[in-house]
DNA sequence: TCAAAAGTGTTGTTGTTACACCCATGG
DNA sequence: CCATGGGTGTAACAACAACACTTTTGA
């Protein structure tokens, strides 16, 4: 912010604008929200939502009010963190507009209405589009799959996963997050033992859940932990983008 | 960037600029690269170094572009990486301008000289910036905060503690930066274990290097694996600032 | 032969994996 | 009484911290 300020034609202003990566679980599978554009470029392509930086927010501001904008939820009862900048000089054709990515992650949330100048607006289950690059506007293909990586590198030493599930939830709740987002099954009695012994991680509400089969099942709100101690670890190939095998893997040797 | 664009007012175009945290390690202490600012505003206060986005270049393009400016390095050969953007309406008093930071790390790099509009350029003990809070110009103080723990992060789960190193090096040299960086003492031998065993962590010269005194060294270079795998954890309390317990630390119960 | 740093071996502990097994409920 | 998930126990194994010990050099 000092130098060459004399050769003012090489650096000029530009166009902030953030852009949203909403993940839930919804149906068995991690999903995304989308919408279709409604405007030039990219005219009826699907894109991450997003919009312009105002002059007088931050950028956590301006994602906590696109959000609110684009979905109607309270960004206070999500987990949103920022996840990198994107800055490729070509990456909007209408100039020079960089956008910082957020990563936004949350329980099953209502059905969004399509905004102003948006056709439509819809949850996407993500492994469909990781499978099929090329398919979103701008460079958010980009986007969605770093953000992926981030989600799945954060369930491994964060609570967050916590945050997919609508309180109270049980360890089984918990632990189809993990499977979900993961693409992998997980021992049920180990996972059970990790996230219990975790401290401030769940917290028992002396309730249960009857399900319409089975035992019942112990209830828990969140802790206040929001690092995982000792961390959950992906036992490593878990880099596919399958939630197919889901069922399939448990117990294989 | 799709809604609101009949508001006009509401969101402007903005400037944008790079900063980096250029660390290295001198003489027992992580250093970080710092200018004294030679125009308004904070003249006379320690920043760190960065400059203007221009039209045709990434954030990526810029940082390195800025380090070669600023220091005469060629950034090809040390680690750079996006930390992060910061935003706050208010972080500069010239205007709305955003930044996104950069964390550069590398081997002891020649002593800069000073750029145009910067009075001087020098290496500032890391530990003695954290424990005495806003004294650097705009956020930099935040940024320089996030930054170290941005690298000691680093070093648990990459590679990049080899970045530090000019090669060949030495176990020693290595374990070295690790005790200057998390500010602790770390078992040579339980060390020497992990980082031998870490696959394409290091790649064995067939030299060795005879110190002025003591048994003669194994010389390595750093392998190509970029992830440290299994990690290298600190213990916990790797939390303070000091480099000043590293010695006194060792074989504490 | 001593100091100093490199490097090896060993032991107890902790966390993980894989799996056997028991529990509580609705049909 | 059986299917279905919830939940406990346990033995084999891997990683790790602590630390005793050996090696190789210059002085």
């Amino acid at each position: 912010m000092i130098k060459k300020s004399r050769r003012a034609a090489e650096h000029s202003s530009m166009y902030v604008t953030v852009d949203l990566v909403i993940f839930t679980v919804l149906q068995d599978a991690l999903q995304v929200l989308l919408i279709e554009r409604g405007n030039e470029p990219y005219l009826g392509r699907w894109a991450l939502p997003g919009g312009y930086v105002r002059d007088a927010e931050t950028l956590d501001e301006a994602a906590l009010r696109e959000l609110d904008e684009e979905t109607g939820i309270d960004g206070r009862r999500l987990h949103l963190e920022q996840l990198r900048a994107y800055s490729d000089p070509h990456r909007d054709p209408r100039g020079r507009i960089i956008t910082v990515a957020y990563l936004a992650l949350g329980p099953e949330l209502p059905l969004p209405t399509a905004g102003t100048d948006a056709r439509a607006a819809r949850w996407i289950p993500v492994t469909s589009l990781v499978d099929s690059q090329g398919t979103l506007a701008f460079d958010h293909d980009v986007i969605l799959r770093d953000a992926l990586e981030q989600a799945r590198s954060r369930l491994e030493y964060s609570t967050v996963a916590a945050a997919f599930c609508p309180e109270p939830f049980t360890v089984g709740d918990l632990r189809h997050v993990y499977e979900v987002i993961w693409g992998v099954a997980l021992d049920p009695s180990n996972f059970r033992r990790k996230v219990t012994h975790a401290e401030s991680f769940l917290v028992p509400t002396g309730e249960r859940r009857y399900p319409e089969v089975g035992r019942p099942a112990a209830l828990y709100r969140r802790g206040a932990a929001r690092l995982l101690i000792p961390p959950l670890l992906r036992s490593s190939d878990v880099t596919g983008t399958g939630t197919s095998r889901v069922a399939a893997v448990r117990r294989e040797r």
